[in-house]
DNA sequence: ATACTTAGTTGTACAGTCCAACTAACTTAG
DNA sequence: CTAAGTTAGTTGGACTGTACAACTAAGTAT
């Protein structure tokens, strides 16, 4: 009989990654790494979602482990984060039974030009996809991620953390577009977000060659806006 | 410079934890374990989540984990059972940096007395607490799974998940109204559950002191169902 | 029979989306 | 200076589903 219950049984690796997003050329965009080419390494020269092994004296918890990654790769420091999901099996990675603790953020449009990792690239996403085959489960994870992200803008105001600090109604509208990929009615899209809370008018407009737009901004420290429905019965 | 990149650095301990509901005395409660009173353990006799380390010699991934525990405490094999989130610092155990993958299951009334493991008793949920002082931070995962079962339940039928094989409209309610702790409007909530392509008739009726009811059950194989609005504003 | 209780229905009001047509403000071409 | 073209923004009616309240239906108990 031993003093302290055993704890010295096999533990799964335990990683983290993260599914940034942002709108770029009019498209949502995912940001990959390239990983290392050396052979020992699993899916050499493969892409992957930004992440890596929990450091376990460096990362004061999951999020912070989250935040660490991604501001390695981006530059960014507080956009929007939310945890997705976990995924952990024997079979994932072929090191051995592995847990990762998947994130996904959303960048605003003009961080997303910064200072990119050299590893980094950013991908379209097609669908649910990105074209190159992703390392581990990670083609899963960013399916998964997608479908959160679509399904919760059916009704929040999620879009608006991919905008630039200043925007005009039909931009944010267009976001909201491209993440849902269909059209949406202006005038109830109007109708809701000057209805809900969530931005307030500056005194300038966005001029182009034809009527200029109202442009807004978030306000401020917004947490997302939930509406009571979604837009079009989706069916 | 080594063949393989080091995977000898200390990994966190991996847990799975299952917040199990189920209405019980027209109450939501939930399923809590006692914990060993042995002073080497931390917590000793404290409530706790059911849940555990992962195996990585027998759980082929988290969901197979966290279905043998559902099952080893409760004796059920197959409720509704969704991943909840993950909780992962260096604080939340003393026995060191560890992480945990939290789901949470839904248990159809009749299985809720059936066989409990001796070391495990059910507990009214009240506001997003329980009584009992809870081990680890099991408290804020706890009000993590019931804010987010409230939340669902305002725009799906995860509640028909909690009802025995044949239930009436008003019971069904009934478990709407416990689980959000708000009346709802009766013709309302008929009109939507009758819409969703959600449960039939069977040819029998609840019989009681007074008007006997309809007797329903869910389709068969029924993923929970999705509407479009949420009940009152819930503002 | 009558009162009481719960099941279930009916009808009106209301909120917010859908749809389509309209007005407003700007640029560019003649 | 005017007309055409484009995008911003508004307006009004149809429609869907909830809120609210009053009603009918079917049983028990007295």
């Amino acid at each position: 009989m031993q003093e302290k219950p055993e704890l010295d049984f096999p533990r799964p690796l335990t990683t983290v990654d993260v599914v940034i997003f942002a709108i770029r050329s009019d498209a949502l965009q995912v940001l990959l790494v390239q990983r290392p080419k050396a052979e020992s390494e699993p899916f050499p020269g493969a892409w992957a979602l930004p992440g890596g092994f929990v450091d376990i004296a460096g990362d004061r918890d999951l999020e912070a482990c989250a935040v660490r990654r991604l501001k390695a790769k981006t530059g960014v420091v507080s956009p929007y984060l939310e945890q997705l999901g976990s995924w952990g099996s024997a079979t994932r990675d072929p090191r051995g039974w592995s847990a990762t603790h998947a994130y996904f953020a959303l960048l605003p449009e003009h961080t997303a030009g910064g200072a990119l990792a050299g590893d980094a690239q950013w991908f379209a996403v097609e669908g649910e996809k990105v074209r190159p085959k992703l390392a581990f489960d990670h083609a899963e994870i960013l399916q998964a991620a997608v479908l959160r992200l679509r399904n919760k803008v059916e009704y929040t105001s999620l879009p608006a953390y991919l905008m630039p600090q200043e925007f005009t109604l039909p931009e944010l509208q267009r976001t909201y577009e491209i993440v849902l990929d269909r059209p949406l009615e202006k005038s109830a899209f109007r109708t809701r977000m000057l209805a809900a809370d969530l931005i307030e008018p500056v005194a300038k407009m966005r001029k182009g060659p034809n009527r200029p737009a109202q442009l807004y901004r978030l306000k401020k420290a917004k947490a997302p806006v939930f509406f009571t429905r979604t837009f079009n019965p989706p069916g």
